[in-house]
This record gives C-alpha cells, structure tokens and sequence, in this order.
RNA sequence: GCGGCAGUAGUCUAGCCUGGUCUAGGACACCAGCCUGCCACGCUGGUGGCGCGGGUUCGAAUCCCGCCUGCCGCACCA
C-alpha cells in the first residue's frame, strides 16, 4: 500500500472526516459516517455541484423517496438485472449465473424458476463449471437490491433504490409539464442510493450506501443539442476510446469537446457537453484536468439501459484510477419500459414537427463519496512533519481560524469579539487560544482552514488585525471594519493575498 | 463469498513466539496550569487502551474457537 493513501485516510480519520459507521458495535462493512469535518466538505462539495447543475444549468431539481415499489423496479430493469440466481464452483469457486448456464449447456429456459428448481435441473442434467469442468455447488439468491415491504404484513414488496434516476423518470409527465415543455429538459436529484455489495472494499469507494447526485437530461433524439454548448466547446477532454482499450492501449486522445463531437468521437453534443461540464466542476474542487479521464465503456460492460457510457475517472495514488461519474446514453430505455408498464403516456410534443416522440436521455451521475476521497488526496500536501490540505477556500469546511497572539492582556476577549462578529456575517470560523500559535496554525492547516485571523497587540492599539494564508504562510494587515468582507473575497476568489501586499511571515 | 495476514489510548506503536515480573511501556496528539510578541517552543500535571463473544488455565494482551472489522489475492462491482 502507499504512503500517501494511508496518510489521507489516516489524516481522514483522525480529524473527523470520515469514521467508520457503527464502529462501537463492532461496524458494518460498506458504510462510512461522515464526522464533524467530513460533513461540512461533503455538503460544500455538493453545493458546487449544485451550482453547475442547478443555478448555472437551471436543471429541475427534485427528491425522490429512498424507497421505491417493486413495479418500479422491475419496469426499470433492476429487479430483472439486479436479482440474480447464482451458483459456484466447487473447484475454482468461479461464479456464474444459474440462467446462463442451465440455456448454454442444457439448452433450457429456467428465467423465472426457484433456486431448488434450478439446482435440481444443474444436477440432472450434468451442468459443469464453464471455466474448468468442475463440479457445481447449491444454487443461490444474490441480491443486490436491499429488499423491504411497504406497509405491515409484507404486503407489497420495494426495495431501497440502486439509483436516484428511477424517482425522476417516473415523475416525467409533471416535469416535462413544470418545465412548459421545452426541450432539453434537465432534471436533477441528489441523495443516497444502495447496493448490497457482495463484498465491499476500498473503504469509501465502494459503499453499500452512497450519496449519488445525477443529472437526466430529456431531449429529441432528432436534436440532441446543448443551446449554451459554445461555452465549452474549447475545453479539452481527455479521452479514453473503447478501441484503444480493446488494443491494450493507455492511448489518451486528447481533443476539444467540439472536436469530440465533430469526429464523433462521443454520441452527441449533449454527452460532449457534460464531460467538459464535469473536467471544470472538478478543476474548481481541486482535481486538475491532467487527473482526469473519461473511459469510454466496452460494450460488455455497460448497464442494461445503455447504448454509450463514458465514466469520468481520477487518478489517485491510493487506488489508481477511479470512476467517479458515469455518462449513460440511456435512450428512451426508461421511458419507453414506463410507457409500457404504467400504461401511461411519457411523450413529449415536438411542435415544429407536430410529432410525439419519447424523449432520450443522457445522464451524467456522479459518486460524491467518491469525489470527496478523491479531493481529499489531491489536497493533502505535505511539507515536512507539517500536513497542509490545500482545499480550495470556497469548499473547506472551517473558513477561518480567529487567534488571540497570547492568552493574556484582555487578547483573548478581543479575538472572542472578531470571532463573533465573523460568525454573524455569515463565515464558518473556529476560534482556537490553545498551546502556541504555530500549533494552531498546523492544526488549522491540517483540517484545510484557508485562513487564519491573529489578533496582537498592535489589535488593541489601532483596529487591525493579521490575516494568514494558509498555502504560502503569508500574512497581511487588515482593518477590522474590512475584515469579514475581506475574508468572504479572498474566499470566494475574487482577491489575493499578493494584492494585499501580503509579507512572508 | 473463498484463501492468506492482521486488529493494543484520538493516531502510530512496544509487549504476543516462550501465559504470571503488564497495575500494559513509548511517541505524537488532546486537556488543565504556568510560560509565551507569529509558524507543531519549554515546564508541571492529567484524561485515555488490549475489536467483540466464548473456551483452556490457579492465572490470558499473550494459547484455542466463533464473529466483526481491515489489508492482500480470487470472484463480484449492471
């Protein structure tokens, strides 16, 4: 294992970020808690996200229950591809499913049938191990699906949702009515999502509950175009090509998103749009674009609703490369399968055609937890025995730190003061007056507090106090009357600390 | 899920093989007091631990079993 994966979850951990969850009871595989710390980043995280995909797109937001009704489900293609009849190998512990092989090597259909039944038809009827000709084991029921009732009594069966996506599909018609029919409508949900993994590892990479925060983009097949795509069309995307996959390639083709789209190198210019969408909102959380890649999936291992997906990885040192987002073109998979389960009309109203057409949809869906590991690495620097995470200003989860120099000659009670009034001017602030200054500075640079308000002596005497920049210990002299609109500037971005005259300290 | 390895204060770790001398040692962190005019200063004091459960034994951190959790490989990851 590397060093620097260890020291980020190590960090992590200890500073309250992420904790296991149910730690005391021993804790649960595949869940994570989010500490004091680790909320607040999270939540900052999303806030960006939101931004991009809410204020700046002005997608629908909307939220959806947890718990979603086996009809659902089974309408969606989860029930169908999610459930499945397994069976292993005794000798290489292969695992197969059940289905497959009794159609392959019997040649019948037992889709649908019990698990007695189909381990009964794999004894009668000689099934082998596919890999080594080794001899079956019992038929089981794997699940991914966490499976619960609706009501007392079991009477109706649900399950937690595998995805968010499912609760905006079904809601189509009153959108698409809310959003007075125009086209591309983009409907947005963020929340948690759950998968009963068979055996969840990489800590919070695999999760067995997740905070996933996806896009369904609803357009005409016949117009699958972005209005504000020239906004992005130089951004450069650096692509991962099925083909170069296929060749056992690491080949990068790198182009603008409108070369992309061009070449056609990706399905639409709404896909190409949404990449270069996601290479900026990452950029903006600290991940930089020579970080990121977007593989395009083999078609083996795309989901059953989709005819391209592209997976928008991070490299990071701990796990490699990371798929952080998928980009399925889902066509009108969903609709259609509503359409014909519900029985009720999902169609839009093309008015320059005068035509009915199902929508299709391309969906960005992006792993938060995953995102938030991700932020974490690429934050965390080390200089020496000192840890700096270099979070940018506008997503750390304390702002500032408000300091007295010393604990005496009334220093604390000024800086208590400041602290108040930062707090009622809207700034997450931390006040700290324990062990030397330079401690605290280290404590506020681990926990990735951008800047550092000290109160001296010189305070007393005319009104100022100093400002500390975390990244390059710099400070400057600043009024406290200017103080709170300073601090908001410098951490929304729109000031420097350079511009401020600042000093080596 | 299968196989291998592991789990000691908040964090990292000594002890485990060869049971008692462990009332479990250390470092860092944390808290209190003193000190302190700017980058983890110093002094004094302090809080806090053997993953959970069972067994063997006069006696278990140490040996055995089960579970949980983590790491590595296989499988899975729609």
């Amino acid at each position: 294992m590397n060093q620097k994966g260890d020291e980020v979850l190590e960090t992590a951990l200890r500073r309250g970020f992420i904790w296991p969850s149910f730690e005391i009871y021993g804790g649960a595989a595949g869940f994570y808690d989010y500490g004091p710390l680790g909320s607040a980043l999270k939540n900052n995280i999303i806030a960006e996200w939101r931004r991009v995909f809410v204020v700046e797109e002005g997608c629908l937001e909307i939220d959806t229950p947890t718990v979603v009704p086996f009809e659902v489900l089974k309408a969606s293609g989860h029930v169908d591809h999610f459930l499945d009849a397994m069976v292993e190998c005794t000798r290489c512990k292969g695992a197969f499913k059940a289905v497959d092989l009794l159609k392959e090597q019997a040649g019948v259909d037992m889709e649908g049938k019990s698990v007695k039944e189909m381990s009964k038809a794999i004894r009668e009827r000689g099934v082998r191990c596919p890999d080594c000709g080794g001899e079956l084991g019992e038929v089981f029921e794997f699940n991914a699906m966490f499976k619960t009732a609706v009501g007392p009594g079991s009477k109706r069966q649900a399950f937690l949702r595998p995805e968010t996506a499912q609760g905006i599909f079904v809601d189509f018609r009153r959108l698409y009515r809310h959003g007075r029919g125009k086209l591309p409508l983009g409907v947005v949900q963020i929340g948690r999502g759950y998968r009963n993994e068979i055996s969840p590892r990489q800590g919070m990479i695999r999760l067995r509950e997740f905070t996933m925060a996806e896009a369904e983009v609803f357009f005409d097949p016949k117009n699958p175009v972005h209005p504000g795509f020239e906004r992005v069309a130089s951004e450069r995307l650096r692509l991962w090509l099925a083909k170069d996959q296929s060749a056992g390639s690491e080949q990068i083709t790198e182009v603008t998103a409108a070369d992309a789209v061009r070449q056609k190198l990706v399905c639409n210019q709404l896909m190409a749009y949404y990449l270069a969408l996601t290479v900026q909102l990452l950029r903006r959380l600290g991940i930089p674009e020579s970080a990121v890649r977007f593989r395009e999936q083999l078609p083996g291992q795309r989901a059953h609703y989709s005819v391209e997906t592209w997976d928008a990885e991070v490299h990071t040192q701990r796990y490699g490369w990371i798929e952080i987002a998928g980009f399925a073109y889902r066509t009108d998979y969903d609709l259609s399968r509503h359409m014909q389960h519900s029985g009720e009309d999902l169609t839009a109203f093309i008015e320059e055609r005068k035509e009915k057409v199902v929508c299709h949809v391309v969906e960005p869906s992006f792993g938060i937890d995953r995102i938030f590991y991700c932020v974490l690495e690429h934050s965390l620097a080390t200089e020496g025995k000192r840890k700096i995470l270099k979070l940018k200003p506008y997503i750390a989860p304390i702002q500032a730190g408000v300091f007295p120099l010393v604990t005496k000659d009334g220093l604390p009670e000024r800086a208590r003061q400041i602290e108040r009034e930062l707090r009622t001017a809207g700034l997450r602030v931390e006040y700290d007056e324990s062990g030397s200054i330079g401690r605290r500075y280290a404590r506020a640079d681990e926990v990735g507090v951008p800047f550092c308000v000290t109160v001296d002596h010189q305070t007393l005497e005319d009104n100022t106090v100093t400002i500390r920049d975390r990244d390059t210990a710099k400070q400057v002299r600043v009024s406290i009357e200017n103080l709170a609109e300073v601090l908001k500037r410098l951490i929304e971005g729109t000031l420097s600390i350079e511009s401020l005259g600042g000093q080596e300290s």
